[in-house]
DNA sequence: GACTTGACAATCC
DNA sequence: AGGATTGCCAAGT
């Protein structure tokens, strides 16, 4: 049943495929895969990705409100900024301005 | 082996 | 509208 293991091939392959510029929150991608209740997992799965040595875009995933929750955790205060306004996003206060506008629905 | 924590989200009051 | 509580699954302690 490769319960856990599936379910962090389905979360690195999402979040791969999200386009540059382009944003998704955990509990979408935790819907995609069909355990939109465990939207933590998501999060766990991201820190794993870490772990990895794929090239997960992390920065690309943020929580439902666009904040970069996750920013501590990319070694550095203002990286995963850094990164998102490099892809052309707009962030502010650690925040993404216009998430709704910058959503990525992965719908498959 | 049990309890707590965690890159969240939805619901209840 | 805003704060508090619960749900979910896995890993770490």
């Amino acid at each position: 049943m490769k319960n856990n293991a599936d379910f962090l091939e389905k979360v690195f392959a999402i979040v791969e495929r999200i386009p540059r510029g382009k944003v998704t929150t955990y509990g979408a991608i935790a819907n995609a895969i069909g355990m939109g209740k465990s939207a933590r997992l998501v999060g766990w799965a991201m820190h794993q990705s870490f772990l990895c040595e794929r090239d997960i875009p992390a920065h690309r995933v943020v929580n439902r409100a666009g904040l970069l929750t996750g920013k501590h955790h990319f070694g550095g205060e203002n990286v995963m900024a850094d990164l998102l306004r490099q892809e052309g996003i707009e962030v502010e206060n650690d925040k993404i301005k216009d998430f709704r506008k910058h959503f990525w629905n992965p719908d498959f």
